[in-house]
DNA sequence: AAAAGCCCCTGGATGC
DNA sequence: TGCATCCAGGGGCTTT
C-alpha cells in the first residue's frame, strides 16, 4: 500500500483537528530536527514568547498566524501533524515541535519532503515566493465553472496534469486528480484545451464534489493519514480508480487501466472515460 | 507564457 | 537470510 500523501482535504482535516486548540496558545519554545525541504528561515529561539492567532490554510500550505509573523507548514507526502499535550520525547522523524501552553505542535515527516517556513508577513518574499503562484481554491466560490474553463483553454497539456500542476487550481493531487477526471467522465491525457464547456464545467463540478466529499469524511488514507487529532480518514475505500489497476470499474466492469504521465501514475476507466 | 524534466528523501516491495 | 534495486510522490527549480 502507500503512505499517507496528503492533498488538499487531508491538509483540511489536519487543519480542523487543532486549529481551535491552538488558538491563543503562547510558543514557549521549538526545535528543528533533521533538515526538512527547507530551513526554518530564523531561529528557533526567536518564536518562544509569541502567541499562536489562528490556523489557515492556503492550497496544501498550513498558514499558522502568530502575533508576529506565520509559519508555513507543508507536509509534503508523508508529513502528519499531532497536536497535544505530553507528546513523548521526539523520534526519529520528528522534525518539528512547537512547544506551547495549550500543547506541542509536531510535524513527523519521515521522507522530509514537508518543511515548516518562517514569514515575517504574507507579503514577504517568502511567503510570497511560496505562495504566489498558486491557483485558485477549489472549495472557494472564487472557483467558478467561466474562469476554470477559460483557464483550461490556454493549456495544450493533458487534463491531468493542468489539474496537478495547482497553478489553475491548487490542492488536486495525484489521487484526487484521477478520482475527479473519473467523476467527470473526462480521460486524463485529453489536452486541456479540447475541452468543451459543458465537459470543462463537469470537471468543475466533479472537481468540487470529491474534494468536498475527502474533507466531509475525513480525508484520504491510502496507509495510515490520520488528523492532528489522531482520527482515522475514510474516504480511502470509496477510491474508484486510484490505485485500482487490472481491477474492474466501480461502474462498468471493464479493467481500470494505469499509465505514466510527467513521471506520476494515474488511473482511469477506459470505457467510463473515453474522451 | 507554457511545457517538460530534474531533484529532494526514505520505507516498503521486489528480485536475486 | 541478506543484499541491491526500484518505486512512490509535491512542487519548486531550471531549461527548452
Amino acid at each position: 500500500m502507500w503512505d499517507a500523501m496528503p492533498e488538499l482535504p487531508e491538509v483540511e482535516v489536519t487543519r480542523l483537528g487543532f486549529a481551535d486548540r491552538i488558538q491563543g496558545a503562547r510558543i514557549r519554545s521549538a526545535r528543528v530536527g533533521k533538515p526538512l525541504r527547507w530551513a526554518l528561515g530564523c531561529d528557533p529561539a526567536l518564536l518562544a514568547g509569541r502567541r499562536v492567532l489562528s490556523v489557515g490554510r492556503r492550497g496544501k500550505y498550513l498558514l499558522v498566524a502568530l502575533d508576529a509573523g506565520l509559519l508555513l507548514v507543508h507536509l509534503g507526502m508523508s508529513g502528519r501533524l499531532r497536536f497535544d499535550r505530553d507528546l513523548p520525547a521526539p523520534g526519529a522523524h520528528d522534525h518539528f515541535d512547537l512547544d506551547t501552553d495549550h500543547g506541542t505542535l509536531r510535524l513527523h515527516d519521515p521522507r522530509r519532503f514537508g518543511a515548516v517556513v518562517f514569514a515575517e508577513s504574507a507579503d514577504d518574499p517568502v511567503a510570497r515566493k511560496l505562495l504566489g503562484r498558486l491557483g485558485v481554491e477549489p472549495l472557494d466560490d472564487s472557483f467558478d465553472a467561466a474562469g476554470f474553463f477559460l483557464a483550461l483553454r490556454r493549456r495544450k497539456s493533458p487534463v491531468k496534469q493542468v489539474l496537478l500542476a495547482g497553478d489553475v487550481v491548487v490542492g488536486v493531487g495525484n489521487i484526487y486528480a484521477s478520482e475527479a477526471l473519473f467523476a467527470a467522465g473526462i480521460r486524463p491525457t485529453t489536452p486541456a484545451a479540447q475541452l468543451s464547456r459543458p465537459r470543462a464545467d463537469r470537471l468543475h463540478t466533479a472537481v468540487r464534489t470529491v474534494l468536498a466529499r475527502a474533507v466531509a469524511t475525513g480525508g484520504s488514507t491510502l496507509r495510515d493519514f490520520r488528523g492532528a487529532d489522531g482520527a482515522h480518514g475514510l474516504f480511502q475505500q470509496e477510491a474508484m480508480v486510484y490505485g485500482r489497476e487490472g481491477l474492474p470499474c466501480r461502474i462498468c466492469g471493464t479493467p481500470i487501466r494505469m499509465l505514466r504521465q510527467g513521471q506520476r501514475s494515474t488511473f482511469y476507466c477506459p470505457h467510463c472515460q473515453k474522451a
